[in-house]
RNA sequence: CGCGGGGUGGAGCAGCCUGGUAGCUCGUUGGGCUCAUAACCCAAAGGUCGCGGGUUCAAAUCCCGCCCCCGCAACCA
């Protein structure tokens, strides 16, 4: 019996709904985890929440809400949106929970009893939404760079954690376990990091309402971080049950994003090191998965909601997508006009038609049973390659290449059927043995496949699966059963198309928004900029009774439902009045210091003089700025931007990602000051 | 001198460590097939492998220099 696994996702910030960043990791791990139980090793995969943060505490008081009945509601969020993805997690966490403190004060006097903790008085500016200390080079204008925000000076008495006195044993662990942090590229970062040295770190804050009280000083409590790294092994025992500890610590996969590698990397291998538990086997840090090569981001609109993706085309196809266009370790690119395209190319086109068109002939040449009559084609060995390749690189987590070793192989079967032209001979009854052979071999290769997609398309996986005649319960599939089967008699079954072609000409989407009724806020709704948005499955896959589930949504996945077009929320005609969008005229531009995008306007409105910040200095010079007439919405609320007060906003426009076109007026231009309606 | 990554046909990527015919997916064009979801198969066009120099019989690959892009890391309200 192969040694038990236990792997783990980062958990995530209470704060806010996931999207498709966050997803991705999700999903990447829940394939790993499910290619673990198909090789039959037991498993054990965690993911959770991070409640103990003071934003979390804000964003509930705002709500009106106590902090823990909020973070109810986001785990009951999140675990719905992973359900629906069809993650197979076995533990959600949550830094709640009783026995997380449990944990976490059982740690904090490890190691404080190993003599790793200290008190010390930490003074500096402190920016809350940051959560974090900010030295004084990093402020701009005396303000937080990243939330805009004056910091607070503090001086307080915490506790710190010996972290520089591990740096040589963590140098020793690197040198001698090389896979324990990959991929190579993220290695080589954090070791340049532990050659410069490490500090010191605060892991504790005092007089705070949330968060859980260090054990020898109550007045205090753990600072979110160190409390975050503890939920991997609160979750296995820590504290509570030794048993259950020896059983699945150290764990064998942390996987996180690349941003948070350091945390995983050198502080929480030094926590353990000090309390003297075992090292994990391996972190992994992903990358980004981008949309239109930018960063996605919410407050550009820019981030996708994995739920409106899984509802236009499928869960399933999602996760392939994901999985077979992003380098596991890189990063990778989201697109809907993308999605759209690997969508018809790899599952309508290829996997889809491929089940097809083999159990359409199947059914009209055979009656639908294949057996086979003689020796195996040459697709048996290809796909014993395959099943080689595909172990290979997932065991390295190469999850995209194992999907591409699955993609060879259906292209040889697609050949292969043009080869040997079944509908050429299922026309003389002396070719009976043959025909027989070849549609047993392509089917064969089908069933192949589909173990192999276990993981990453549980769903349709099965469905294929049903389709061509295996009739195991899939849950029983092993890894091994994807091994060639020379023989016995199978009965394929026809169905509705797995995943309809989309066709760029199609009727356009119903302006319905999808089914999303359970998501408390609606989702960013990140419109496309191409009117070429997709229609979504045609409306057959949704309205037809199908006699199966519709095999691209997962158990626990919401039933197929009308396209859900990016269609944004509307606006009375009242919000609108209250909206003032005046002509006004550039007297003066400059480029705001230290800033490639921003330009300070002094504009003309009419009534009088006014200073505009706008995101125009990659698109115009300022000199060109300078005499030209311009739409702005006058009573925008002022706003700081680099330490600049903003009075109103410049109306310009252009695709997403792409340098930004201002509105303009003919020749000659109104006046300033003229209202546009 | 911050640190790290990248620049390969129209698009997105692999190849580089371990030099030797530049590969894959999508797109384009032509042909074939008719089992299949206008799907599938074959073929073709399309590349100074960022630039310059060096090592070598041979460089996308190794070495040196330079340019450009991205992330760490703030910049569209």
């Amino acid at each position: 019996m192969p040694s038990p696994f236990f792997l783990t996702t980062a958990i995530d910030y209470a704060n806010g709904r996931p999207h498709l960043g966050t997803a991705y990791e999700k999903i990447t791990a829940d394939v790993i985890a499910r290619y673990k139980r198909l090789s039959g090793i037991e498993t054990h995969f965690l993911m959770g929440l991070d409640e103990h943060s003071l934003n979390v505490y804000r964003k509930a008081r705002e709500q009106g809400l106590d902090p823990l009945t909020y973070c109810d509601q986001m785990a009951a969020i999140f675990r719905d949106v992973w359900a629906r993805l069809d993650i197979s997690f076995d533990d959600f966490i949550r830094t709640t929970e009783p026995r997380h403190r449990v944990a976490v004060q059982a740690m904090t006097e490890k190691i404080r009893a190993a003599g790793d903790l200290y008190e010390g008085v930490y003074e500096g500016w402190y920016c809350e939404s940051c959560e974090a200390f900010k030295p004084e080079k990093d402020l701009v204008d005396g303000l937080c760079p990243i939330h805009r925000t004056t910091p607070a000076w503090i001086r307080e008495t915490n506790h710190f954690f010996r972290l520089s006195a591990y740096r040589d044993r963590l140098l020793a662990h690197f040198a001698a376990h090389p896979e324990f942090l990959q991929p190579d590229v993220r290695r080589n970062e954090i070791l340049r990091l532990l050659e410069a040295g490490l500090e010191d770190i605060s892991i504790s804050r005092a007089g705070q309402p949330w968060g859980i009280p260090v054990p020898h000083d109550p007045s205090s409590v753990v600072y979110v971080w160190f409390d975050a790294l503890i939920n991997y092994i609160t979750a296995v025992g820590y504290g509570a049950d030794p048993e259950r500890l020896a059983k699945w610590w150290p764990a064998d996969l942390h996987i996180v994003g690349k941003d948070i590698t350091r945390f995983h990397a050198v502080v929480w291998p030094a926590m353990l090191m000090s309390a003297g538990e075992a090292l994990p086997r391996q972190v992994f840090g992903h990358g980004w998965v981008h949309f239109k090569g930018e960063k996605m981001s919410k407050s550009l609109g820019t981030a996708v909601d994995p739920l409106e993706a899984a509802e236009r085309l499928g869960c399933d196809p999602l996760r392939l997508y994901l999985v077979k266009e992003v380098p596991y370790g890189g990063d990778g690119d989201f697109s809907w006009e993308r999605f759209e395209e690997r969508y018809n190319a790899d599952l309508a086109n290829n996997l889809g038609n491929l089940v097809s068109r083999v159990a359409s002939m199947a059914e009209r040449y055979v009656a639908g049973r294949v057996a086979p009559t003689g020796d195996p084609g040459p697709l048996a060995a290809a796909a014993g390659e395959t099943l080689a390749a595909y172990r290979a690189a997932m065991d390295v987590y190469a999850l995209h290449d194992a999907a591409n070793a699955i993609y060879r192989l259906l292209g040889a079967a697609n050949e292969y059927i043009e080869q040997t032209a079944p509908w050429k001979l299922a026309k003389d009854p002396a070719h009976a043995d043959r025909l027989g052979q070849v549609l047993f071999d392509v089917a064969e290769v089908l069933r192949v496949a589909a173990v192999l997609l276990l993981p990453v398309m549980p769903g349709s996986a099965r469905e294929i699966l049903r389709r061509v005649g295996e009739t195991a319960d899939p849950a029983t599939l092993r890894l091994d059963d994807a091994a060639w089967k020379p023989s016995g008699e199978r009965t394929l079954v026809k169905g509705e198309a797995l995943w309809p072609r989309l066709e760029a000409a199609s009727a356009p989407a119903p302006p319905v928004r999808g089914a999303m009724s359970d998501s408390p806020t609606p989702p960013p709704a990140p419109s496309p900029a191409s009117p070429a948005t997709p229609p979504a499955p045609s409306a057959s896959v949704a309205s037809t009774p199908a006699e199966a589930p519709t095999p691209n949504a997962g158990p626990g996945a919401a039933p197929p439902t009308a396209p859900a077009a990016a269609d944004v929320a509307r606006i009375t005609f009242d919000d609108l009045m209250r909206v003032d969008l005046r002509v006004a005229k550039v007297l003066a531009a400059e480029r705001v210091p230290k800033s490639s995008k921003l330009l300070k306007l002094s504009v003309d409105v009419g009534t009088e003089t006014r200073t505009i910040v706008a995101g125009l200095g990659e698109a115009y010079e300022p000199e060109a700025m300078v005499g030209r007439t311009i739409a702005i919405v006058a009573n925008l609320a002022p706003r700081k931007m680099m330490g600049i007060e903003s009075n109103g906003m410049v109306l310009a426009g252009g695709p997403d990602g792409a340098k930004p076109e201002l509105v303009t007026f003919a020749d000659p231009p109104p006046p300033p000051g003229s209202r546009i309606r």
